[in-house]
DNA sequence: ATTTACAATATGA
DNA sequence: TCATATTGTAAAT
């Protein structure tokens, strides 16, 4: 597993990378790993990485994506998290929307818990995921980057 | 195999 | 606004 942190204007984020992908992103706060020069293939997925976080902290939507190792989660897990990714930049859907999506009706709390076990948030937009009436649930690196981001990319959706 | 804990939701007071 | 019943998954027993 390699590690490798992303300098930006909101704190140093760190990635980790498997033999598939990118397979973790942690928020700012974290101890940082040693610096150390990653070994191909995983420093290109580092640059797409970093730009895809700087994009999401301006905003904007993401041009492209590291191939995303997620085969940590069960698979309902995965199809949650894929379905997180096709939520378009600036919106937000409820829990139940998405456990509907899944065919899960009533599910919405699966969805949650799935959320809140997402590797990789930010690349997969959980931060998009709200409650049914606009409310928050929770967040993993915490409520205020949840907010923080759903202000960035709603303002910029008017 | 059972029980418990969740980033939920609809309903009724 | 608050309490409660119900729901699907995952992790712990």
């Amino acid at each position: 597993m390699l590690t490798a942190t992303i300098q930006t204007d909101e704190g140093d984020f760190v990635a980790e990378y498997s033999e598939r992908g990118l397979c973790a992103l942690h928020f700012p706060g974290h101890r940082l790993p040693p610096p150390g020069r990653l070994p191909e293939p995983a420093a290109h997925w580092h640059y797409l990485t970093t730009q895809a976080v700087g994009e999401l902290l301006a905003g904007m939507p993401v041009s492209k994506l590291p191939p995303l190792d997620l085969s940590d989660g069960t698979p309902f897990q995965q199809r949650v998290w894929q379905a997180l990714c096709r939520i378009p930049a600036g919106q937000t859907r409820s829990y139940g929307q998405i456990a509907t999506a899944l065919h899960k009706p009533g599910g919405a709390r699966a969805v949650g818990a799935a959320c809140g076990a997402n590797p990789i948030p930010l690349l997969v937009p959980c931060h998009r995921v709200v409650g049914s009436h606009g409310q928050m649930g929770g967040f993993s690196g915490g409520l205020r980057w949840k907010e923080f981001l759903l202000e960035r990319e709603s303002a910029r959706n008017e």
